[in-house]
RNA sequence: GGUCCAGUAGCUCAGUUGGAUAGAGCAACAGUCUUCUAAACUGUAGGUGCCAGGUUCGAGUCCUGGCUGGAUCACCA
């Protein structure tokens, strides 16, 4: 049943009634009562007006008598300037709550709409450095994203590509090949992808120096760059690699595998996972074959260096590089083959989203237009999900400044003031270590997950780590105490013996916080599918701070297990319960576990 | 300079796609635990919605122009 639904078919029949016009859909507009009006759902009749000629207010008043005439539940209804403010019956409320609570996963579509699915891209990390804030930022909306898809029906595959090759890797290889002292993650007992990491930043050092005692003997910065012998190293490192020089080859398997490892471990604490991990260096050949098929079509232009270029100044934009002229491929010819290679995977894909920051807007832009040009009809089914980025209060993350904030880092810090606050509040003495250990991660990391999606994923984002370690307000960890609430209070019924089954036929009156609790628990659904459309896990988020605040006021201002009537605290059972589960079924859209005690 | 994005309370963010008197949290101040978990609840204070026009019965939301901040325009990824 939906209210909303029924109120609109009801309006249309009672408008034909009263001005002999059926109104357009979009003129119908139906919204929940704000707090300070009185009644359940609004009707905003200024749309109407054009079809019943006359007044606001004689227009809500004639389509108010004729609704409650026409709806059993409708019980009344006053009118507020051109507002018709419809008051609902209790019946309705409790048969909705009914109803909802009678479904295993109320708001999750389980069956699947199609067979075709939407992949989503997310992560896509460098193998030359650890994870940090920013990819944490990604791989939380990416994962999110993908659940949220599901619960609303799609078949979601959830992929990333691996940046395991091209000129960024060969520095850090060429740094440890020479100042390594053939350091491994074994030797050191450093992760291997931060020990890869620090041979990528003692290239940039020492190629910094190069370039200034170049510039020293005269040269510009420009040419400085170019001329370095670092980078020229690097260059040619790469152009081994592509010729597939066994020495290369073995060192590059060697220093990805410490990578993946270290990797893996990050992925894991963060709970993500992949279903299929495409890597550049499988997929660049492709590109490359797909742009010298181009260049035959004459699609695609060689210069005289023998450098291929695609021509976008029909879209209004510059020349884009596709091929250097050393006929080495640049990260949009991987981005190119890696496109086909997943439409031919899946048997093509109901969308492919790609969620990547907004720095590269441009890139996806161009990455449509040249798909387009090539022939593939499917070019619009790509999607840059292209969200904001992560700064710290005084300003951008700098690697050369050291205000990077590693993933790993972060959250240990998390999961450590959680550790610190529960046992200061000193609630989970009587569980053992592990227990206790296994309900820290999930508030530290809930804690921060929360943070990270609460925000719309368009908009650029700041990270106080003080503030975002809070657990007090709009956070996880007040999410997280809500439900662990909530089943504290169930356990306690469980031992009490109370039952909470059934629905009584004595219906009484529902008090406001009741009404308004049942109100936003039915909203799960259309929230879900919201989310969906607009590709926002926020607005999960935003829906679950909500709910828990409405329940928390409820759980204040009345008691369930010492209410004597029998029939109210079965009620207010029943909506705790409920209130539980939505709050853990959102809270795992975001990829947010719920403690059953904290 | 071109293109794109953003600008809401001291700070971090919402705002049901154009609807009524713009909401939360943090920070500040004042209350509420002998009673189902006080990581909670209640209250006070805090706003020229960047500015100026326009469209509309109605604009934080749409359009135009400006201001400020960010991103991008690489034989980097």
């Amino acid at each position: 049943m939906n209210i909303e639904l029924i109120l609109r078919e009801k309006i249309r029949q009672a408008s034909k009634i009263l001005f002999q016009q059926v109104p357009d859909e979009k003129l119908i507009q139906i919204q929940p009562t704000r707090k300070d009006f009185h009644g359940d759902y609004t009707i905003v009749v200024f749309p109407l007006l054009k079809i019943s000629r006359k007044n606001p207010e004689e227009t809500a008043k004639e389509l108010g008598f004729q609704l409650e005439k026409d709806l059993q539940f409708v019980s009344g209804f006053n009118v507020v300037k051109g507002f018709l403010n419809l008051e609902l019956n209790k019946e309705i409320w409790k048969d909705s709550f009914k109803e909802m609570y009678g479904q295993e996963n109320f708001g999750i579509e389980s069956s699947r709409k199609e067979t075709i699915p939407y992949l989503v891209e997310f992560s896509s990390p460098n193998t030359n450095k650890p994870l940090h804030l920013g990819h944490i930022r990604n791989n939380l909306i990416g994962y999110s994203l993908a659940k949220v898809l599901e619960a609303n029906g799609h078949q979601v595959v959830k992929t990333n590509i691996v940046n395991d090759r091209g000129i960024h890797i060969c520095k850090s290889m060429l740094a440890w090949q020479k100042w390594g002292d053939k350091k491994t993650p074994g030797s050191t007992g450093k992760k291997g992808d931060h020990l890869v990491g620090d041979y990528y930043v003692k290239f940039d050092q020492e190629l910094k120096k190069q370039i200034a005692g170049l510039e020293e003997t005269g040269k510009s910065k420009e040419e400085a760059g170019k001329e370095a012998p670092l980078i020229q190293e690097a260059q040619q490192m790469l152009h081994d690699w592509e010729a597939g020089d066994p020495q290369v080859l073995e060192l590059w398997k060697e220093m990805n595998s410490w990578v993946y490892k270290g990797f893996d471990e990050t992925y894991k604490r963060l709970g993500v996972e992949f279903d299929k991990i495409y890597y550049e260096s499988d997929t660049y050949k492709l590109g490359k074959e797909l742009v010298e098929e181009a260049l035959r079509k004459a699609i695609l232009l060689r210069k005289e260096d023998g450098s291929v270029w695609a021509d976008l100044s029909e879209e209004g934009l510059d020349e884009k590089l596709l091929l250097r002229a050393d006929g080495t491929a640049v990260y949009m010819t991987q981005d190119l083959g890696t496109a086909v290679l997943r439409f031919e995977d899946n048997n093509g894909f109901e969308k492919l989203i790609y969620v990547v920051g907004n720095e590269q807007n441009y890139h996806f832009q161009v990455l449509k237009i040249i798909m387009k040009k090539l022939g593939y009809s499917w070019s619009d089914k790509l999607y840059h999900l292209s969200y904001g980025m992560v700064e710290l209060p005084e300003g951008k993350m700098k690697s050369r400044e050291g205000t990077v904030v590693d993933a790993d880092d972060l959250m240990d810090e998390m999961i450590q003031t959680a550790k610190e606050m529960s046992e200061e509040l000193g609630k989970l003495e009587d569980y053992s270590e592990e227990e206790k250990e296994g309900i820290y991660k999930k508030i530290g990391m809930g804690a921060l997950k929360y943070f990270m999606l609460k925000v719309d994923p368009k908009k650029n984002m700041t990270f106080d780590p003080r503030e975002s370690i809070d657990f007090n307000g709009n956070t996880g960890a007040f999410i997280q105490y809500t439900y662990a609430r909530i089943q504290s209070v169930i356990r306690k019924a469980q031992e009490l013996k109370i039952s909470w089954d059934g629905f009584s036929e004595e219906i009484s009156e529902l008090l406001p916080k009741e009404k308004e609790l049942v109100k936003i628990l039915l909203n799960y659904k259309d929230v879900v599918t919201e989310a969906g459309e607009n590709m926002s896990p926020a607005l999960i988020a935003n829906y679950c701070y909500e709910l828990v605040k409405e329940y928390n006021q409820f759980y204040h201002d009345h008691s369930i297990l010492r209410e004597l009537d029998t029939d109210t605290r079965k009620f207010r059972l029943q909506l705790s319960e409920m209130s539980g589960r939505i709050i853990k079924s959102g809270m795992g859209l975001l990829g947010i576990e719920v403690p059953e005690r904290m």
